[in-house]
DNA sequence: AAAAACTCTTGATAAATGTCAAAAAGAATT
DNA sequence: AATTCTTTTTGACATTTATCAAGAGTTTTT
């Protein structure tokens, strides 16, 4: 499993040998069966996920426990409750496995001597950062500006690649809409 | 100007005068007016933007000509264009002065002068960064599980500072809501 | 102080989306 | 293959919020 965080680190900045090996060393394969949760609510998280296979999603579950979808990720992305994880409280998200999955587990310390021992490390997680925030700041501006349809037709565009592997209810509570709604929208755009 | 800023940084990190001396020396203060620009869509964001005073917002406009703020920004905030810093692409927002304002301007190569020779100040504006991350995740999750009037609360709520500057229909526009639903929602919070 | 330009509120109506219930379709389990 | 469980779709109806138009308040400009 190791390989594929190497692979994908090699992508992105160069290390030695034993920044690798070091790396490794820290790193702690977690393997999650579909429905299987990462993180649940009133957890406090104290790791930083790579995916290396498969797919989870976080959401957070509201009084009327209705689920909200905040975040997907599958191979080669990151999941982790960062506000836990920062602060030390306790989470208001799950993290559940949509798929077989397998994941890195960096805990907190070891990921901030990460950070310290390898500066290269430290300055990719914080373009990561930078990226996920100005993803996320495009999220609210596109929630706002759009309709349910186009907000499903952005997601198509935006994520090709899971719009096949995710089910739809919960792709609807990513969205902010219901799956009814989602279902009479795929309706109609499949009819044009 | 600068004396603002030297507190705001004395407050959060610990620096020396040379260092103070050089944030000195590349910082830029800009005095705004009312309604005057700091961005314009299609601009390339060349610079971060610290408050000294004032406030500001930055929004879109969709093609139908409706504003949507995602952003206030107020005395010892920060505000740019991150995406476009970043990437050098042209900005899909406006920052415009909703008071008379003065902001220090630091380019975007300054930036990372700072931030490679003042590692307290690079650490700092990591931590600021996720905190942003952070607190974009929350507001998403807000806007999904809440209604309209459950969103103005929590507005209330989250900056009770800002409430009474914000022009109704700037804070509607960041809410995701009209005008007139803003308007609607007042009467019925106050008669409670 | 009057005029003009915004901003906010109110009312009537329309459109979009949600809710609830049930049927249909698809997966998983026996 | 049959059964059970879960997911998705469909229909009828309710609710929320948007839209359009007009009027009342505020600020700004002349």
């Amino acid at each position: 499993m190791f390989e594929r965080f190497r692979r994908y680190l090699e992508d992105k900045i160069i290390l030695s040998e034993n920044d690798y090996q070091l790396i490794k060393s820290i790193s702690i394969v977690k393997k999650l069966r579909k429905h299987q949760f990462l993180l649940t609510e009133g957890d406090v998280c104290t790791f930083n996920a790579f995916v290396c296979e498969g797919f989870l999603r976080k959401y957070s579950v509201d009084d009327k426990g209705t689920e909200h979808t905040v975040y997907f990720a599958t191979e080669n992305w990151w999941t982790a409750d960062r506000q836990s994880l920062m602060d030390g409280t306790p989470s208001k998200y799950y993290i559940e496995a949509i798929e077989d999955s397998a994941v890195l587990l960096i805990s907190k310390s070891n990921f901030e001597l990460l950070s310290e021992k390898i500066p290269p490390f430290r300055d990719m997680v914080n373009q990561l950062i930078q990226r996920s925030l100005n993803a996320t700041h495009e999220r609210i501006n596109n929630t706002f500006i759009s309709t349910a349809e186009e907000k499903y037709n952005h997601f198509l565009k935006s994520f090709p690649n899971l719009a096949n592997r995710t089910p739809r209810h919960m792709l609807a509570s990513y969205l902010g809409i219901t799956p009814e709604t989602l279902s009479r929208i795929r309706k109609q755009v499949s009819g044009k």
